[in-house]
DNA sequence: GCAATTCATTTAATATATTAAATAATTAAC
DNA sequence: GTTAATTATTTAATATATTAAATGAATTGC
């Protein structure tokens, strides 16, 4: 009955790898009351200012169906603020308030941390192999 | 006003190329009629043959209240059948019909032909480093 | 200038994810 | 041999994902 399946199963590799590295993040978002979606949202914002959602949704790899409700809802909780881009009437720019701001900075920090630690118990060059091999899988797959 | 993020952003590199991977496999499952999350739970079905559904979710990385659905729908579309486990009444098993089995089957050999484009255009070595990088990560955080 | 197309985002409908609490069956403790 | 603690799964409530279609604003072609 048992289909042979030769190789190992990558996709679900790299989803358990994912969960292993976010399960130590995700501790710290949860007591700042941040979904997953809601950081990845904050971290673009922080990393480049006033954004247009469009831009959002790829740095954050959300789609743009669900970006309508995270930012709905973070806009509710007061992390962010959205308005209508004024050259081109269909764009919308978000940017972090204070208090999204504010959590970023708290959290990069134990982030930081999070990666030398990983640096340094997996070792520089082999963390530096994964992120190249990672780039050329992507690269190859999108040819 | 950005804030400095010195290293890559490694959840997000590992959600990329599992996407970028699933890329490939995805327009056969939805051809089939197959959510991601289903397919998971076939393939496990496929190597396991009759599987309590405590070991489908750890396998198909689904939490417990999604996957009620989940086979919920799939033993509404015919995929699946549940039944109680006689021996521990708490437990509940499940296996997949003949429509489920060899929809296994078909989908599988599309899967392992991918398999073997990815080790020649990527290398056998490379793709085994890659495994390998991502057993060590996913041993050391969960340490 | 305006009709047709393109582009950015949202709405709608259904599926899945997440967390906490509930249920129901088993086991452990006494 | 019952009560308490444990285990397996489901229900409930809210959040997010997915796909298709709708809306509304800009651009192109003419």
């Amino acid at each position: 009955m048992p289909t042979p399946f030769v190789h190992r199963n990558l996709p679900r590799l790299l989803l358990q790898a994912r969960e292993a590295v976010m399960a130590h993040t995700r501790p710290s978002l949860r007591e700042q009351g941040l979904s997953d979606q809601q950081w990845r949202v904050l971290r673009v914002l922080g990393e480049h200012g006033t954004v247009e959602t469009g831009k959002v949704a790829r740095e954050a790899f959300i789609l743009g169906p669900s970006l309508t409700g995270v930012l709905a809802r973070m806009e509710r909780d007061g992390l962010i603020r959205r308005e209508r881009d004024a050259a081109d009437q269909r764009r919308t720019v978000v940017e972090a308030t204070a208090k999204g701001r504010k959590l970023v900075e708290r959290l990069s920090t134990a982030i930081e941390a999070h990666y030398a630690w990983m640096e340094a118990s997996l070792g520089k060059r082999k963390l530096a192999e994964l992120y190249k091999l990672l780039d050329t899988v992507i690269e190859l797959e999108q040819a």
